[in-house]
DNA sequence: ACATTGACCTGGGAGC
DNA sequence: TGCTCCCAGGTCAATG
């Protein structure tokens, strides 16, 4: 479900919302069984300790005790809402309860189960948790020449590469062709084919549209909620996402949705010319 | 060391 | 209404 957009969304709710550094009252667990077994042993070690931020790396949200930190993976359905009657509806795929001392109660829902909470003990487990990812998505948190280096180095095809969180955080499935149409790329052409300047483009195209979708609340398409069970608006911004055979509105061709690593993406096929057929008719793949 | 595939789950929509 | 099939925003282990 959730891109980096709607992870930080979440996440700055859930800071904006708790207020100033809330205490960890109770954690109540529904079922165990998600991802990852929940550490509820681990978990409730944490009775009675401040919460003292709430932060994101990549997809991952990360509460933060005074030396531990909770990481939250939303997967691909996982949310978290607030409510503040201890008498709430339950829901039937309400895993995790987590009770504040100001009364709140921040509920994990998940019914796909494929999102996780681990407990990281200190900093350098922290660092070392994330050793793997790259940079976060935005030109000043990256060192472009590096970044733009082992893009090029990469056999993939660009659409798929950009979803490699080894090369690049934050980026999912929705807005990996949405990047990719406003700038004007084909999604199969190989990573070693484009040029630095294009690489220019991809990058600052990808901040650009990843700062619209956060301040736009992200984007819903099934089932995304924020923390107040609202949705995101950023899919009305979709040009090419979801949008098989509609009208390009650059050009009016029609848009076309072809698979990459059992994966769906949609593009124009005038707006995004494949700059080499050869190496079209090499990687291509059947055309839905 | 890389790139690609399938598996992990449930629910919703399309088609019959 | 009910059945079957297919699809879905993410990641990782197992393959080649």
């Amino acid at each position: 479900m959730p891109e980096l957009p709607e992870v930080e969304t979440v996440r700055r709710q859930m800071q904006h919302e708790m207020g100033k550094n809330p205490r960890i009252k109770k954690w109540i667990f529904h079922r165990s069984d998600l991802r990852f077994i929940l550490p509820q042993r681990d978990l409730n070690s944490s009775l009675g300790q401040e919460i003292t931020q709430i932060s994101r790396r990549a997809k991952y949200i990360l509460i933060k005790l005074k030396t531990a930190s909770i990481i939250s993976h939303l997967g691909m359905t996982g949310s978290w809402r607030k409510e503040v009657d201890v008498h709430f509806r339950r829901r039937k795929h309400d895993h995790v309860e987590l009770h504040l001392s100001n009364g709140q109660i921040w509920v994990y829902e998940d019914p796909r189960r494929f999102g996780f909470i681990k407990w990281i003990e200190n900093d350098q487990d922290l660092k070392n948790e994330f050793e793997e990812l790259g940079p976060e998505p935005f030109l000043n948190q990256m060192n472009f020449d590096q970044v733009v280096k082992k893009f090029r180095q990469s056999h993939a095809e660009v659409k798929i590469a950009l979803l490699n969180q080894k090369l690049i955080v934050g980026i999912g499935n929705i807005y990996a062709s949405e990047i990719l149409f406003r700038a004007k790329i084909h999604p199969q052409r190989t990573c070693s084919s484009i040029e630095i300047s294009e690489w220019d483009r991809i990058l600052k195209i990808t901040e650009e549209i990843l700062t619209q979708a956060i301040e736009s609340g992200g984007s819903t398409i099934q089932n995304y909620k924020n923390t107040k069970g609202e949705s995101g608006d950023f899919q009305k911004q979709h040009l090419v996402y979801g949008k098989k055979n509609k009208s390009c509105l650059h050009c009016s061709k029609k848009i076309l949705c072809i698979e990459q690593a059992g994966r769906s993406t949609f593009f124009c096929p005038k707006c995004q010319p494949m700059k080499n057929k050869k190496s079209r008719i090499q990687t291509g793949r059947k055309i839905k």
